[in-house]
DNA sequence: CGGATTTTAGATCGCGCAATCTAAAATTAT
DNA sequence: ATAATTTTAGATTGCGCGATCTAAAATCCG
């Protein structure tokens, strides 16, 4: 060793990861890069080697930090099924608080670097991942009764991870808390042990606050009528889409 | 008029959608578009305006050819719940025959230029005529006893959007069959009438021939033993993903 | 101290980009 | 014909990019 780094590696990684969220890879700048992290563009190369080098270093402690720190806490604190469903309860609190318009880091990712040959077939890992967690918790909670056998548990991870990412989707360009906490409301129902999958009263209480603002209120009657009357009424006219609030 | 066109419109239109579709807008240059449209940047500039402007025209142009055709097309020939299953068989095999990992275009202008202020919240709308075609359907399904009312058409509808757009995303890094099709059909389950989620027997033909694809066997017990095992035994290890094939 | 080694930062390089200039070619209207 | 108008294409412009060069500053080892 001879001179020593005048900066935290962790801390400047924090800092590209935060540029990367905000613009991707490929519209973030070295000199925004070099910016944000307080360091020149000489000391980037020289610690990180390449912008893309940078980049990748930046999703490795994303993940680690964020994604399987998520997984991780749940997963060893609670049962099954309220670690699935305080995952989504989470991802939907992030997806509803998110001012900029980032998103989720891994899935733009995914998107704007899905052909990236130093990614290769990892990012289908890291998704696979957050899979394999639901199909974990899934699995122990149809041992334990807590969650509905009706489908396999393979199946129902598959479904939420699609609803997990779906909802980041959304969430990125219409962040309505009636859409998104539906969307996952309505894909958790299919978790539900009983046949009526409308009562949930007999749940632990600590489900109730960690996942509340996923499960929200009955669906009445009324509402049924509602929604069945604007398709009979004026068939087949040109969508005109609700942005659900 | 004076000198008339060399090129047709929509012609030179598709070309472009191809080119945007496959890098995304920022990393398709003018001479990309240039050559792949077989006309010169400055005819380009008098007959799109600028490069933003072809991209939002190219936008346009995809929603009414493929987008809203599908909507159209299904909406206006089937069933109700036919039309909703026959749009996913469809997705599903879209998103399975995709070579170039191009995904859903829509999807991935939504996340790349989701702050696009030529956009504005208009992507939002295009995402809710997918919605609004799931919620109409749901509810006329609703209204005939084809579908299941455990839950609203606007819930139903928008769990199914979400799943539909988080199945492109993972088809684009993982365009596994059994992760995709096992995902799609898991959800379609939550539009079944019958108690039983596992016979569909009794649906028309049709239906069967169309949607097939994404309807695939029923769940067995032994599945079911061989998933639990796997959790129950070596409790909480660090994840191994499975990337579904 | 003094030689070796690493980090630092200002300046710079070549490149590809979106967009435009200039002017020739093709058409309609008179 | 000829004037007016639009489309065409080669050449070019200014800019921001990723990356590197050069050399000074800071530390360790003997």
């Amino acid at each position: 060793m001879a001179r020593p780094r005048e900066f935290d590696d962790t801390a400047v990684l924090d800092a590209a990861i935060d540029c990367f969220w905000a613009e991707g890879f490929a519209a973030t700048s070295i000199r925004d890069l070099s910016e944000r992290m307080g360091i020149s563009g000489p000391s980037l190369y020289n610690a990180f080697g390449d912008k893309h080098g940078l980049f990748i270093q930046s999703i490795e402690r994303y993940l680690d930090q964020t994604m399987r720190e998520r997984i991780r806490r749940l997963e060893g604190a609670m049962a099954p099924a309220a670690a699935v469903r305080a995952f989504f309860a989470e991802v939907v609190k992030r997806a509803l608080s998110d001012p900029e318009r980032r998103g989720c880091f891994l899935l733009n990712v995914a998107l704007e670097r899905s052909n990236d040959p130093a990614l290769g077939g990892s990012i289908a890992g890291y998704l696979g991942e957050i899979e394999a967690f639901f199909r974990r918790s899934i699995a122990a909670g149809q041992a334990d009764g807590s969650i509905a056998s009706h489908q396999s548990a393979a199946d129902l991870a598959r479904m939420l991870l699609g609803v997990i990412l779906g909802l980041r989707v959304i969430a990125r360009v219409n962040p309505s808390r009636p859409l998104i906490e539906g969307m996952a409301r309505t894909a958790l129902a299919a978790l539900d042990p009983a046949a009526s999958a409308r009562r949930r009263a007999k749940e632990p209480v600590w489900v109730m606050a960690t996942a509340s603002a996923v499960i929200g209120g009955a669906w009445s009657r009324r509402a049924a009528r509602r929604d069945a009357g604007r398709i009979t009424s004026g068939a087949r006219r040109r969508p005109s889409p609700s942005n659900d609030g």
